[in-house]
DNA sequence: TCTGGGGTCCTAGGACCC
DNA sequence: TCTGGGGTCCTAGGACCC
């Protein structure tokens, strides 16, 4: 989809067309810190930029106010329209659309919220796919409001280096016999996987373009990039085998924020690491997850990530555990200054049905946990209820 | 580019097992 | 106790993507 938040954000408040639209978090009153999730084309013209830190896009974009008059003069800084982001109405255009997709194509990977590869082979033919697509783009415009752009190809990879090339609204056909001459003049940068750091060490070894990617010798790509160099060759090449398949159930969950200002109030981080934490089993219990992996993540200025993670014997859904064991996680970083916390849950398994919650199996002493209990009393709750639930050994089996 | 939030996959060492 | 070969799981970090 195009600039999808963005998109949406224009429908409805169809004055914002042709407006520059800026979609992130952050940008309600009183909070100071956030980015740009999406700009409208309009606005990238002005340089905001996704992943930009409100005050730069600020910089570049000064703000309409709500409610004030109009004063823009021509030699006034430009101005643009800051929406906060609304996950559950792009969510509700999102599913229109996959309506859409599901519709016409054998099978589709939906990728994020705004994103899908579609296998057609039985749904039509290379000599009429143009019509196709045009056709899908059409419905998704009628039935959801919001531009598509597509590319259609023999693999993925080609199919999304080819939907990017024409953006937005675009339809780019790569037929099978034009697969490396399509490819052969782009930039690496523009090939799907290659990030900065892949970038540099290609452009080391005087790799430009995915045509010379192709090309080069395979010992000097793989001595430097491994078996990803190997795979980014291929698919210079426009080799793909990879099929297209539903995404299955997601193997992690987790829930991050940042602060306004890096603390190192350990009392404050403890806080607002119980509500990630809290959150996070909240929303694990509504997908009916059980996670057997409890992980914190604790990202130091500059920007230094660090994660620390257990595992439990089995697989549970206890949110008073994933809350004790996140701030025991934290206690090693006592002193630190931090500028974001996050909490995991990985390892995860889905019972048949709709179990949401493990009655009878809650350990009493994590059950009655008070906010103000020790750690030490925490932690020895947590080994009664780890020695329930550890597979008999061989000695007890016997 | 001074950097939000939610994910996936890969690598590499260590513990442990047969 | 100077030690093969094959394998799994766990943890931490990193690159990349939307």
């Amino acid at each position: 989809m195009d600039c999808f938040y963005a998109a949406c954000e224009r429908l409805r408040e169809p004055a914002l067309e042709g407006e520059p639209v800026v979609v992130g978090m952050g940008f309600e009153a009183g909070e100071t810190t956030g980015a740009v999730a999406t700009a409208s084309y309009e606005a990238r013209a002005h340089g905001v930029e996704s992943a930009q830190a409100i005050s730069s896009a600020l910089e570049r974009l000064g703000r309409h106010e709500a409610g004030l008059p109009d004063r823009e003069t021509s030699n006034e800084k430009p101005r643009g329209y800051y929406r906060p982001v609304d996950m559950e109405f792009y969510e509700s255009v999102s599913e229109t659309v996959s309506a859409v997709l599901d519709d016409v194509a054998d099978t589709v990977r939906a990728v994020g919220i705004d994103e899908a590869y579609l296998d057609v082979t039985e749904r039509t033919g290379w000599d009429v796919v143009e019509g196709f697509a045009r056709h899908v783009k059409q419905r998704i415009e009628a039935d959801a409001g919001v531009t598509a752009s597509i590319g259609v190809a023999a693999n993925m990879s080609t199919a999304k280096v080819a939907s990017d090339y024409e953006k937005p609204d675009g339809l780019v056909v790569v037929n099978p016999e034009h697969t490396e001459e399509f490819l052969s003049d782009l930039a690496i940068e523009e090939l799907h996987g290659v990030g900065p750091v892949t970038a540099r060490q290609l452009h080391e070894l005087d790799i430009e373009t995915a045509g010379e990617l192709a090309s080069a010798e395979e010992r000097a790509v793989t001595d430097e990039l491994g078996d990803n160099g190997r795979e980014l060759m291929d698919r210079a090449r426009g080799v793909d085998d990879r099929v297209v398949e539903p995404v299955g159930k997601p193997k992690s969950l987790s829930s991050e924020s940042a602060f306004a200002e890096p603390t190192e109030d350990h009392a404050q981080l403890r806080d607002r690491l119980e509500a990630l934490a809290t959150a996070l089993a909240d929303r694990a219990q509504r997908k009916g997850a059980l996670y057997q992996t409890i992980g914190i993540k604790v990202v130091t200025p500059p920007f230094d990530v660090q994660t620390r993670e257990r595992s439990l014997s089995g697989p549970v859904d206890d949110p008073p555990l994933v809350e004790s064991i996140a701030v025991e996680l934290l206690e090693e970083f006592q002193g630190e200054t931090v500028r974001k916390l996050g909490v995991r849950v990985s390892n995860l398994s889905f019972s048949e049905g709709d179990q949401t919650r493990l009655d009878g199996w809650e350990c009493p002493s994590v059950a009655s946990t008070r906010p103000g209990d020790g750690l030490r009393g925490l932690s020895s709750s947590q080994d009664d209820w780890q020695s329930r639930w550890r597979q008999p050994t061989l000695d007890e089996f016997l």
